[in-house]
RNA sequence: GGUACCAUAGCCAAGUGGUAAGGCAAUAGACUGCAACUCUGUGAUCAUCAGUUCAAAUCUGAUUGGUACCUCCA
């Protein structure tokens, strides 16, 4: 497996700090509302890097985490006149439930903010003791100064950032870029600290809730969007090197942004897609599947002609799987054995390449075409052609798309003799009646 | 101002030194009782300019255009 490391700018190949294990931690959404399509690209994104890691054979340990204290669940909490804990709850529901309709796995653990506050205390604490960290009329920050190589993942200068930046003039910070671990709050839900009642910042949970998760101070793969590269990212690492001299993760993977229609998606545009409207519309399979076809670094432009592509070569896909399950079950083949070797491993190969799933995509169609001439030989090699329908459920259980098989009922297998004959018979308006049971069941 | 990324056929998109994968769309055919499905053929010299090299989309420099981050937005 190779990866692009967002840390050093470069491809590099995978080695794990145990063998054929991946820890595996992924920042997860503030839940204040309902997960948009650029949410989703990270689902897809880290779900299909999970399930290829487990293809190649490795066990996957995967930790994403929901922010659940946040200046914007408070501010809607209180518009809302209910409590913290009821918009938390429902859009963390919602989150999952958008997870699953994208055919994604739901992390091996999902910790909450609020369920780990003693421990993102005590963290900051050990920051304070340790002289990271300092406290100013109950709020404390982080000593941005006293890390050397503070901006190594960005590649930011600490004096280059100051530099125009419009970082809120504090005064009272000994630096602009000195970033919060606790603020003293008078609204909404607060925790009692030895600094003040109020909540932890940001950018500690991620830190704490992989120490907590993985029980080291490292693992292999820390992913997110790319905007989270900074400030989040590298203050994740500041911190992690701070409290335990360790840098927080081995690899660090960024998913590119979506764009529709070649703008980026904000709420002041109006053209926000939320993840239940367009699966919805399209179904979990066919957003996937765009969102796939692109590389997951690239930018990923959203419009009408794409989602037709997408939902165009998924049908081929479909159209031949179900003829193939009809000319099995026809034959009464039962579907079980090996994948063809060498189109799997092509398909593996591409997506061992930083995950490129256009190349991926290719030894799909490849396979795919394969599949269509398999099917339509006069003296079908069954064998063949159930090696083949195995290799593409493979790569579509890799990918993320979830289509059931088709079993014939000895009823259908009735329909498809009396259609033959028919056929056969030049009877061509029994014919057309028969086939049309076989359109309306979806076998043909 | 700083940092990073990108620019390949109508659209999506691989390819990082040896004469441009794949898909969608389009178009011409084949197959077929008709239709659907399927199969085959057809298209780009890679933003621009200059340089390095026997050889560049691929390296270097410049230019133009675009995007993201530098603000608790994936």
């Amino acid at each position: 497996m190779k990866l692009f490391n967002s840390l050093h700018n470069k491809v590099e190949a995978f080695k794990p700090m145990d063998e054929n294990e991946v820890s595996m931690y992924v920042c997860g959404p503030t839940v204040y509302n309902y997960p948009h399509i650029g949410n989703a690209r990270p689902i897809i994104v880290f779900d299909t890097l999970k399930k290829t890691f487990e293809a190649l054979g490795y066990k996957v340990k995967f930790v994403s985490n929901f922010t659940d204290v946040d200046d914007k669940i408070i501010k809607k909490a209180i518009e809302m006149n209910v409590d913290e804990k009821t918009i938390t709850e429902h859009f963390i529901n919602a989150y999952n439930a958008d997870r699953q309709s994208l055919n994604a796995d739901l992390p091996d653990v999902t910790p909450k903010v609020t369920e780990t506050m003693d421990e993102i205390i005590d963290f900051i604490k050990l920051l304070v003791e340790k002289g990271f960290a300092y406290e100013i009329d109950g709020d404390v920050y982080f000593r941005v100064n006293k890390i050397d190589d503070y901006g190594q993942l960005s590649n930011q200068q600490i004096e280059d950032l100051m530099v125009g930046a419009r970082i809120d003039e504090n005064a009272l910070k000994e630096n602009p870029l000195d970033f919060t671990l606790w603020k003293k709050t008078e609204e909404g839900i607060k925790w009692d600290s030895p600094w003040s009642k109020g909540r932890p910042g940001w950018h500690s949970e991620c830190v704490v809730m992989i120490n907590n998760e993985f029980h080291r101070h490292q693992i292999d793969i820390h992913g997110g969007g790319m905007d989270l590269k900074f400030p989040h990212h590298e203050n994740e690492i500041a911190q992690s090197e701070a409290a335990y001299g360790t840098h927080i993760a081995n690899y660090w993977l960024h998913n590119g942004m979506v764009n529709i229609d070649g703008e980026k998606m904000s709420k002041s545009l109006g053209n926000v897609i939320w993840v239940k409207d367009i699966v919805e519309k399209l179904g979990g399979n066919v957003v996937r599947w765009l969102m796939l076809s692109a590389h997951y670094r690239a930018p990923l432009n959203l419009n009408d002609q794409a989602v037709e592509t997408a939902q165009t070569e998924l049908e081929k896909i479909k159209t031949s799987l179900k003829q193939a399950y009809v000319k099995l079950g026809l034959a009464d083949i039962e579907l079980t054995g090996n994948p063809d070797e060498p189109l799997w491993q092509a398909f593996l190969d591409a997506m061992s390449d930083d995950l490129n799933t256009p190349n991926a995509f290719k030894a799909l169609f490849d396979t795919n075409k394969q599949l269509n001439a398999a099917v339509r030989t006069r003296e079908i090699d069954y064998g063949r052609v159930t090696s083949l329908v195995i290799t593409i459920e493979k790569m579509l259980y890799v990918l993320g798309i979830k289509l059931d098989r088709i079993v014939l009922s000895d009823d259908d297998k009735g329909v498809f003799a009396n259609w033959n004959r028919a056929k056969a018979e030049k009877d061509f308006d029994a014919a057309d009646q028969y086939r049309a049971v076989l359109m309306e069941r979806g076998l043909l």
